[in-house]
DNA sequence: CCCTATGTTCCCAA
DNA sequence: CTTGGGAACATAGG
């Protein structure tokens, strides 16, 4: 289940892989996405990422967008091997690009412009504490679910949401207007180190993540509070704790976020 | 059987 | 208009 880290180090493994590369064939396994066409013939110009959403450019100008939702993942395959679950594949003259996604959430599909993917925050990008102070406006949602609103700021997940906001000493029920702009900027110095730090780590393997070439990440050795109910917060002492917040699981400090 | 799950979208209600 | 809740999508694992 991909955030902004795991998808940022799927894009990176990809530029080095498939970029310039042509595709043989591709065929469509599962049939929710026969909308695809065949992209045999077509090269790889270029991959970027977009929040949560994995961008190849082709070189007749179309662009194949993907979006994993909760269980996809892109595995690249030297030898072809089959694999339960998989939706989509491309064979390069390399190897070839599987989609696997037991739950068939992930979509799949060409466009001809990312513009309108490009005008949400990105939080690597120097969005500046003001523009988080700014488009909290008036909004009194907690502030978690501010940091999960896509439409908003494009990339967080519940995982990183939490561990954010524990690094920023936030309670996560905080209305998002009732954050100072100095808080804000907690909130963005917090967002660029546990997300830069992840992507270092080639993400977060609690259960599914693995990357492009099939391996696990290592930062879930760096997770403070996702998934440690009960244990001791490492910056207080206090204990860690587990509650719904907009049907999500969230961890937090009840005594160092405030 | 129960509950949970790193995501998104849609409908409905207040 | 804003926000929250619940369902939907569909499957695996504890």
């Amino acid at each position: 289940m991909p955030e902004l880290p795991e998808v940022e180090t799927l894009c990176r493994q990809l530029t080095k892989v498939v970029c310039g590369r042509a595709i043989l064939d591709s065929t469509v396994v599962d049939m929710k996405l026969r909308h695809l066409e065949n992209m045999a013939g077509r090269r790889i110009r270029s991959v970027c990422r977009t929040g949560k959403g994995v961008n190849i450019s082709l070189d007749n100008g179309q662009i194949l967008c993907l979006h994993l939702r909760m269980t996809g993942r892109l595995l690249w395959q030297s030898e072809p091997v089959e694999l339960p679950h998989m939706r989509w594949k491309a064979t390069f003259e390399e190897g070839r690009l599987a989609l696997i996604d037991p739950r068939r959430f992930a979509t799949l599909s060409l466009r001809d412009d990312l513009a309108p993917l490009c005008e949400v925050i990105d939080p690597l990008e120097n969005l500046p504490a003001r523009r988080f102070h700014a488009d909290a406006g008036k909004r009194r949602m907690p502030v978690k679910s501010f940091l999960l609103d896509q439409r908003i700021i494009s990339g967080i997940g519940n995982i990183y949401a939490c561990e954010i906001l524990h690094a920023a000493s936030i309670d996560p029920w905080r209305a998002a207007n009732d954050l100072s702009l100095a808080e804000w900027r907690k909130v963005s110095q917090a967002a660029k180190k546990i997300l830069l730090e992840a992507i270092a780590c080639r993400g977060t393997s609690i259960s599914d993540w693995r990357d492009l070439f099939g391996q696990p990440g290592e930062n879930q050795d760096n997770l403070k509070v996702y998934g440690q109910e009960g244990k001791v917060c490492p910056r207080c002492g206090g204990m860690v704790r587990r509650l719904k917040l907009s049907g999500r699981g969230t961890f937090y400090c009840p005594d160092c976020q405030k």
